[in-house]
DNA sequence: TTTGTTATTTAACGATGTTAAGTTAACGAT
DNA sequence: ATCGTTAACTTAACATCGTTAAATAACAAA
């Protein structure tokens, strides 16, 4: 029984309804879980009617990511408003890396699988704008800690000091995410490891030790 | 026309031949490269015949891997003869983002696919083996550097260490490996990225300020 | 009422991993 | 020597996947 026509609005709910169910089952059954036809079975669709939405599946997954690329940034938006440079510094990465841990699927989907280069263009999410572009976000917070004069001079480089510790939080999650039931290796607690992170690169950039 | 009896060494040289034709497609195009068919043509043989020699992709391409760990574990195994302790650490993680960016398919495949929980019993490796576990062998250099004395001592815990500074190491590799091309982010050059991290770690973890 | 457009479905294609059912050469025993 | 039996391999086939082409039905405009 084919159907009524749709709005614009009316379009973009329905794109929206392919997305969360596509993204249900990419939470829960991990990226080979999401199939066309069983993401079209979830919402009562055939398989070939996403295509109407979607140029393929890649773009779809990339729908997914992208909506959670933006809840990242909003969930690192708000450790911008602490005033101290070096406190915004470390609840930044803090939330960074609590995002990451609790939402797997997603920052495997974004950080650490094979994807075309992005296009910026395709993006829902502005780029530079600090409420949405969470690379833009980073990069700001590292410009004002360096601005703050509280790093080593051999640090104060803005984009070197955010891309080299962004990589550290990047290597604790992606380590954690792929290889937390590995048996070869006897991990110490998240959290540890986490810790002796935080306190390594601290103490590697600051000019004083930190007040304990 | 088909074939005779083969003996066991027969047998395992065919698995060789199978297993760096799967190496080969994978390296130069990518683990989506890897079908069955793909590798059986390459070596004359039908699609199935492969299933003679191993239960399913899945294990030939661990098996590609596995032999490429043993190659990591050889890379590092050199500087292990280093007899400074402080050096011999730096000297490995150095090795080891050598080859993680000589071989970014191998590396991928190790550290950041998803994978079903490694079982050491089927691995052609021996593990707590000096010479073919490099695991192992990181515990061990980190080890001799904690005794050694040169860590504060917040920081002289061989096992968190070990475990803290390869996060570090594979965070610059995973992204490089999986982000270099994103439009999105100006990277800094990777060997400045490097340089950075070894600096920012190193002067986090010694007790005295590296000698320039 | 006809005509065309829009939203959707069914049918189908080619590729993939994998299994089942042959096919043929070599070997062991009689 | 020949007659099963088996080892090594191939061809056929299946289910599933992403995706495209053709068909269908509801609506809008004329």
């Amino acid at each position: 029984m084919p159907p009524k026509v749709k709005t614009d609005a009316e379009k973009l709910a329905i794109r929206t309804v392919i997305i969360d169910a596509a993204r249900d089952l990419f939470i829960h059954h991990g990226v080979d879980a999401v199939t066309m036809r069983g993401v079209a079975n979830k919402i009562g669709y055939s398989a070939t009617s996403i295509y109407l939405y979607f140029s393929d599946k890649e773009q779809l997954l990339r729908a997914v990511v992208d909506a959670d690329a933006l809840k990242l940034a909003q969930a690192l938006h708000s450790t911008l408003a602490i005033s101290d440079p070096l406190e915004r510094f470390l609840q930044f990465a803090q939330h960074y890396v609590q995002f990451a841990l609790a939402n797997p699927n997603h920052y495997r989907m974004m950080f650490m699988t094979p994807h075309l280069p992005c296009d910026p263009a395709l993006s829902s999410i502005e780029q530079h704008n600090p409420e949405q572009d969470g690379y833009a976000q980073l990069i700001g917070v590292a410009t004002s800690a360096c601005a703050a004069g509280i790093f080593k001079d051999e640090f104060n480089h803005p984009v070197l000091l955010a891309q080299t510790v962004w990589a550290s939080m990047h290597g604790l999650c992606a380590l954690q995410i792929n290889m937390a039931d590995d048996a070869w290796i006897n991990w110490q607690p998240i959290e540890a490891r986490i810790d002796f992170m935080m306190r390594m690169c601290l103490q590697g950039l600051l000019k004083v030790t930190p007040h304990e």
